[in-house]
DNA sequence: TCTTGACCTGAAGTTAGGTTGAGGTTTTAG
DNA sequence: CTAAAACCTCAACCTAACTTCAGGTCAAGA
């Protein structure tokens, strides 16, 4: 699949093609997300597909991978390089799982957050609203209510 | 409400009670997050009011406010300094609002994903993926088709 | 009193994801 | 052939939210 001629690209043609800037591009590359040929001068010559890879890589982004996840995702895949449609259906099913699961936290701080609502107490062990991943969880110190200036007020 | 004596708390002790670093804590006040007064050594002493305050600032970042974000609300209070009950109840009824639309905009790009699960373009156009929240709307070029490598490829 | 631990300031470093600028080369259109 | 547009590298800068460090001070217990 050696493209023809006419099929490179050049940075400033795939910035257009991507709506990335060709800064952006070039960082990329230094971080392995891609790799393309130089001609002759040493400018930069992409291939086709690596507009796909680089929209693969914009996707990923806003599902929250960072360029390192991409880098990851991009170097496992079993053929290397440009993922394929059967590539794609395989981590889009990943990336799906992701968005459930950060879905799925921002329910429980919804529900925390109103159970909450008419409490004020803002007690970081009752309200356990400061960690939705529950960071600390037995992280020394013991049990601490943390009850600002009124240790009475009543919760809920 | 001048504090007795008694209440006052050094910057470590405040650093136990939230379970912040002391330097986070020295930062947020830089941020006027918190303005401590301070005994005749020059050291910070804070009111068990400021526990309360720093719990609403670890909460809203968790909600995804900035430092400076969380500044406004603080500013903005009514009764200023330290959140009450009644300042709690208005600020969370908000914060759950940014949480649904956090909610609805992830269970959008779900939704979208899912539509291009099968289909592996990756077109930047059609799978709309990549800006969830419609950014570049009309951002010049006109009607672009990013299709990578095969224009042709069929869509679903 | 002495020592140790807690605290102070200000500057610099850190990570992520890039952008900007200087100074120079290549490509392309006329 | 020439001028302008596009490209090159490398280093420095940017924001956010802190942390770390160096060098010095304060407070509390034996």
């Amino acid at each position: 699949m050696t493209p023809s001629r006419d099929d490179w690209l050049s940075i400033g043609q795939i910035a257009e093609r991507t709506g990335l800037a060709i800064s952006a591009i070039r960082y990329y590359e230094t971080q392995g997300l891609v790799a393309p040929d130089r001609n002759s001068g040493g400018q930069r010559r992409y291939r086709r597909t690596d507009i796909r890879r680089l929209s693969f890589v914009m996707i990923a982004q806003q599902l929250g991978l960072s360029i390192s996840d991409i880098h990851a995702q991009l170097s496992a895949l079993p053929s290397a390089r440009t993922p394929t449609q059967k590539d794609w259906r395989l981590m889009s099913t990943d990336f799906r799982r992701r968005i459930e699961d950060q879905i799925a936290a921002l329910e429980l701080m919804r529900d925390r957050l109103y159970g909450c609502i008419g409490c004020g107490c803002l007690s970081l062990t009752n309200c356990a609203l400061y960690n939705p991943e529950d960071r600390a969880s037995a992280k020394g110190a013991g049990p601490r209510y943390l009850l600002g200036d009124d240790p009475n007020a009543p919760h809920i």
